[in-house]
DNA sequence: TTGTATGCGTTATCAG
DNA sequence: CTGATAACGCATACAA
């Protein structure tokens, strides 16, 4: 039952109209160029003159339209910012770093998302390249294998700064976290804890991000003298977005004839997912099955309080990816040299015990 | 050690500069108003100089900047929202919804958090009506109590529309869920459970969509022949945000000489902040304490696999409420009747067992 | 059918 | 110290 109200404006398509330079000059029998140097406290103008301007300015809460000045300094103080999924702890952490920057920079942020879907981000590409964004950034989507569309906007001077899911083929500066060592430390403990055959539920195997982290779980069993075993490995397609993904991949672990006594999940969706998974098929960890995974959400610690998780700097990466591309905006001179900024993920350590009961799952 | 590598751009300051009405004009050796209307298809020109436009501003792929368009059209195309936190399953839900129809109409979404600060969103405000946003989708901050900073604004045309965290003294569309229904719902269920003495955690006092949920609480109570006890109702000021805030409502309810059997939870934070606080004290849901709480997290399944919640359509919320703003923005005419569009909430049933063994906490 | 002139709000340049 | 003018990119009323 909808209730009906009248608007309060008397005047027919009386619009949101801001006060100009122009409505100043005017009621100040002044020039707009006057004003315009007032304002900005021009050292040409008397103090008199800049009195009565800003005291009028101030009175009717003038302030200068940014479309205009867009249009006259060719940026429109706008970044875009293109994540897969903002519903997505690490990612909305990251947002939130980078929206802090942002503000202090007195910039705008407009965020996109791909839904991991190469089509849309392209189509959201075009999209803010269109609202003439000046930088981007962006942690590509599982599908990007092609990246002519950045390449194209890259060549053609558009500051770009990637994070997380970075490419390797642009030339810009890069923020990631140091994945191969978190994962190696990741796999080390849970050999550590006593687990042997230790699955590895990981990312899209097109991303950078997810090769580094295979090497680091590869290398933690090799260092252990433990073999690895390419069947263990899962990559999922969609970053773990569909659960079904999540669920054909444990499946098909949980039923090889050597079943894994431990599953490494090395992405947020990953780690949820396949607790979803072990909840729909009564598995228990640790009891039955040793996990640990990647991890940014607030709530894993109540999903699994034995849970051992990585977690990643994601508000730190949004903040510096940030500082990045203001550096990049902000330079006169074209960019040339370009970092690639590795931070430290965590290892939070909560399971105590060692891994005692998965005897029925390895003997089987 | 970040590695360094030489840009591609050979000429210095070259700027990301897009292909303009001017340069097809020039090469063409037309018009730009000639260009202008081919590219908008019109019947004044011939389909020649159409063919030979619409080919040249193909293959340079132009596009018409956005920025010279908003400042002619007086409409960025772009609108704002602002919420507490996107780190927030409603909020992230209820911005992908707005996100849907934003997209579809060619419009650009910025967002911003206040982080249940009312200095902030005051800011926040400011900074978007300073980018000429065409309209405003508003979830308020639990601080919010004193609304002149978005009075203002839609008096001096701005379209708004409320979603969730409404206002009342403002004349506009609003989009809000049954949540007195909700509230009854979840409360009476607890009561068939076999819950005698339920608390109520809810939000800050002053927001309206926390009196309806308190309402409908008590209704239910009153309905079932229980005692509405105001000390079993716990405000929260910032809504969950802060896990002390939650700490020291449930301290205090826990510490009360008839402690309560069971705790109804009115938001997505105060839900997971209980179930955190339930954590740290090793308290066991349903076995000490009976918990239903508002929730659209996917973990809450997992958090607690017989844990009832109150889900909202936030989705829907958010493309409704997109919608109606987008009705206001597209017509000519003010528009005069407002409606406040309220949906359903959904009542998630997982415990499928009574209450049981409450005795210790209710003869204490 | 096409071209010219104007304006959107601002600032920079140049001329008083 | 201040004012007139042009320019940013586009659309459109008006002129041809």
């Amino acid at each position: 039952m909808p209730y009906f109200y009248w608007h309060l404006t008397l005047e027919p398509c009386m619009k949101f109209e801001a006060i100009t330079i122009k409505d100043i000059a005017k009621a100040l029998g002044l020039s707009t160029s006057t004003v315009s140097r007032a304002m900005r406290d021009s050292y040409e103008i008397s103090a008199e003159t800049k009195q009565r301007v800003l005291e009028y300015a101030k009175e009717f809460n003038y302030r200068p339209n940014p479309i205009a000045l867009s249009l006259k300094e060719k940026r429109s103080r706008s970044i875009g910012v293109i994540v897969c999924e903002i519903a997505n702890s690490f990612f909305s952490q990251a947002i939130n770093g980078i929206e802090s920057v942002a503000y202090n920079k007195g910039y705008n942020v407009i965020i996109s998302q791909s839904h991991e879907s190469y089509e849309r981000e392209v189509l959201d590409l075009q999209f803010l390249a269109s609202r003439s964004i000046d930088g981007l950034l962006i942690s590509v989507s599982t599908e990007t294998k092609n990246i002519e569309h950045l390449q194209k906007l890259h060549n053609k001077g558009l500051p770009i700064v990637f994070f997380d899911r970075i490419v390797s083929d642009i030339h810009t500066h890069k923020v990631i976290v140091d994945n191969f060592t978190g994962s190696y430390n990741a796999t080390k403990h849970l050999i550590e804890k006593g687990y042997k055959r230790i699955a590895n539920l990981t990312n899209a195997e097109g991303l950078f991000i997810t090769q580094d982290r295979v090497l680091g779980y590869k290398k933690a069993l090799k260092d252990a003298g433990l073999l690895v075993n390419e069947q263990l490995i899962k990559y999922c397609d969609h970053g773990g977005l569909i659960q079904a993904e999540v669920d054909a991949a444990m499946n098909d672990l949980l039923s090889h004839k050597n079943k894994p006594d431990a599953i490494f999940a090395t992405a947020d969706k990953l780690t949820t997912g396949c607790l979803q998974y072990f909840k729909k098929n009564k598995i228990t960890v640790p009891k039955d099955i040793g996990l640990l995974g990647f991890s940014n959400s607030d709530l894993t610690e109540l999903l699994n309080p034995a849970l051992t998780i990585v977690k990643q700097p994601a508000f730190e990466m949004g903040e510096k990816a940030m500082q990045l591309l203001m550096q990049i905006i902000e330079s006169k001179r074209p960019v040339k040299e370009f970092e690639t900024v590795t931070l430290n993920t965590d290892l939070i350590v909560r399971d105590s015990t060692n891994c005692n009961s998965n005897k029925k799952l390895l003997k089987k």
